[in-house]
RNA sequence: GUCCCGGUAGCUCAGCUGGAUAGAGCAACAGACUUCUAAUCUGUAGGUCGCAGGUUCGAAUCCUGCUCGGGACGCCA
């Protein structure tokens, strides 16, 4: 538990004890929230309390926070001075000495700091990216990639045991059209005519598939049957295409612990268990020649088929067998991230989760929603059909991985995204990624020249000479990483990360701006603002490490 | 037609379990480099939080309706 935290658990505990004492209202009443406010004139920290007890306890706001306050110890909590504001608010003024040990505790923790044991060690399956291995990696994709990854850093510095699972969608006839793509390009490669299936796939990947096959066979399978030549092909594909979809990856940063093959389903019966799951339950009818699973028990718009008339299965069917299948693996929680294309598939999911008897909330879909690319001011229109998509990999060359991370993590899940080519590629201060790591690269020369200049940057310090504003600020800010750490990750939302780091990066400009820390005439003062430095280049470097954003020391 | 997401400064977007005077970056304007990195900083200006009701001591935040933009609605995957 942070510094932080425990003062507040404190504070919280000696507010409590006051209102039981103030005999105003019973044993039963709210739980205390406390604020940090934005305004510092508001103290450090603020309670509502009174305002919500007002009508418990049948008395005007401020009375109430004046009989409150009257009761707190204010020696108890580590209190300077409490003040009544406004409507009602309770305002708390800490004595300093809580912001103090925040330095020694960052130094110690170091590239631990941050993490915390909030999440219990429970178990969170993040299934993430499982695009159909049909292609190259597009930017809706790449921006699902960076959220489900950051995502998972996050919760696992949060204190989850986390797993990164792909879902290879490696059965269905969608795999059939990759292998008839990459014979026809085949074919077309070496001046045979060939048609592209009807619902082929048209992008540069499957021309570089069919390139690799006659550079390795040459034209050994235009002799060939057709059927010899397509299984061929698209078991040559599949995997092919799956090596780049993974180089991508785990180029960008992305590394799963577990590629689960939709195949060994069928392999397994364990499409059948599920089906004969929901039978027992009561949530399968025959209908029009098909069978269909009766997920508006649960909530859905209409039931779905899962055995169509001809006998083969929809593409939910097998999904409901995996999802069965991670369940029985015992994940206390199951993350999904799905792209917007994909929002109306969730009920029915949730349908599946819950005839199979488990709660709704075992399942958490994650809806990223779409990219819209500009360059030049235009908007790139991206299709995976037309060839012309911009990929994962031409992004990462582009615009680096670094600023392609910051940039989709950035912004909320569920609004759309606006990705701007050329600010993005820029490397000036009009791109935020450059202003924190620039913050981090700064502290790093400064601690290089302190060490050239003399000082001795592990020297013991008095952290109680760190008392101008942006000082303060800045041990301010340093305590709450932690408690940012675990918000992002259980509200699912990095951008709050991305928005700390930036905070924390400001504070440091600005500070370095204006103080002078390497200042031979004040030797004590120097000590501790190299701590305060090495602090601040800590916090910073974590923070970009959950991000997967890199952490230079010269720029 | 039904469902999902969004509408906040000129632009791109934050805004927590409802809190005090709605924030950041960019763009604009005015300043700061003989100094530990000016990829920086300081300041100015910029708002009917889509609209209308409701709940509340208090609403950008919660509820209802409307509106605009995007998306999804198959015995495709």
């Amino acid at each position: 538990m942070s510094v932080l935290e425990q003062t507040e658990q404190k504070l919280k505990q000696v507010i409590s004890d006051a209102i039981v004492k103030t005999g105003l209202v019973g044993e039963d009443f709210p739980e205390i929230m406390l604020e940090k406010p934005k305004d510092k004139a508001h103290g450090d920290f603020a309670a509502n309390i009174a305002m919500q007890l007002a009508r418990l306890a049948k008395k005007a706001p401020r009375q109430i926070a004046e009989a409150i306050v009257a009761e707190i110890d204010e020696d108890e909590a580590g209190i300077e001075k409490i003040e009544i504001a406004g409507p009602g608010f309770i305002n708390f003024f800490m004595k300093d000495d809580f912001l103090l040990q925040v330095i020694p505790m960052i130094l110690e923790q170091n590239e631990d700091y941050g993490k915390t044991d909030a999440g219990k060690g429970e178990r969170i399956q993040v299934e993430f990216v499982s695009v159909n291995p049909t292609g190259d990696l597009h930017l809706g994709h790449a921006r699902g990639a960076a959220y489900g990854d950051v995502l998972s850093n996050l919760l696992e510095a949060a204190g989850f045991k986390v797993e990164r699972e792909y879902y290879i969608n490696d059965a269905g006839s969608q795999i059939d059209n990759l292998g008839l793509s990459v014979e026809a390009r085949y074919l077309q490669e070496l001046g045979h005519e060939a048609d592209m299936p009807e619902d082929g796939y048209y992008g540069q990947a499957i021309i570089d598939i069919a390139k690799k096959i006659i550079e390795e066979d040459g034209d050994k399978w235009v002799e060939k049957s057709h059927e010899e030549r397509f299984e061929y092909m698209k078991e040559y594909s599949l995997k092919a295409s799956l090596a780049n979809i993974e180089r991508d990856l785990k180029d960008f940063g992305v590394v799963f612990d577990n590629w689960f093959s939709e195949r060994s389903l069928y392999k397994d019966g364990q499409i059948d268990e599920a089906i004969q799951k929901l039978e027992a339950g009561g949530y399968i009818y025959e209908k029009d020649g098909a069978t269909w699973f009766k997920s508006t028990e649960f909530g859905d718009d209409k039931d779905r088929v899962i055995i169509k008339s001809d006998g083969t299965y929809t593409y939910l069917t097998p999904d409901i067998a995996y999802h069965k299948n991670k369940l029985d693996r015992g994940f206390d929680k199951l993350i999904n991230v799905w792209g917007s294309d994909h929002h109306g598939y969730v009920a029915r999911m949730q349908a599946a989760i819950q005839a199979l008897g488990y709660p709704e909330d075992k399942l958490e879909v994650k809806i990223i929603q779409m990219v819209n690319l500009f360059e030049g001011g235009e908007k790139v229109r991206m299709s995976k059909r037309t060839g012309k998509a911009v990929s994962l990999r031409e992004l990462m060359e582009e615009v680096g991985i670094d600023a392609t991370r910051y940039f989709f993590v950035a912004r909320s899940n569920d609004s759309q995204l606006d990705f701007d080519m050329d600010l993005a590629r820029s490397q000036s201060n009009e791109n935020p990624v450059y202003y924190v790591q620039y913050a981090h690269a700064r502290i790093c020369t400064m601690l290089e020249q302190a060490e050239k200049k003399g000082f001795d940057v592990d020297a013991d310090y008095d952290a109680s000479l760190l008392t101008t504003e942006k000082e303060q600020d800045l041990l301010k800010k340093l305590g709450e990483f932690p408690q940012t750490v675990t918000d992002a990750a259980k509200h699912h939302a990095p951008q709050r990360l991305t928005n700390y780091v930036l905070e924390l990066a400001s504070l440091l400009h600005s500070f370095y701006n204006a103080e002078k820390v390497l200042d031979e005439d004040a030797p004590d003062r120097t000590n501790a603002r190299i701590a305060l430095m090495k602090a601040v280049r800590i916090t910073i470097a974590n923070g970009l490490k959950l991000l997967g954003v890199s952490a230079p020391k010269k720029m």
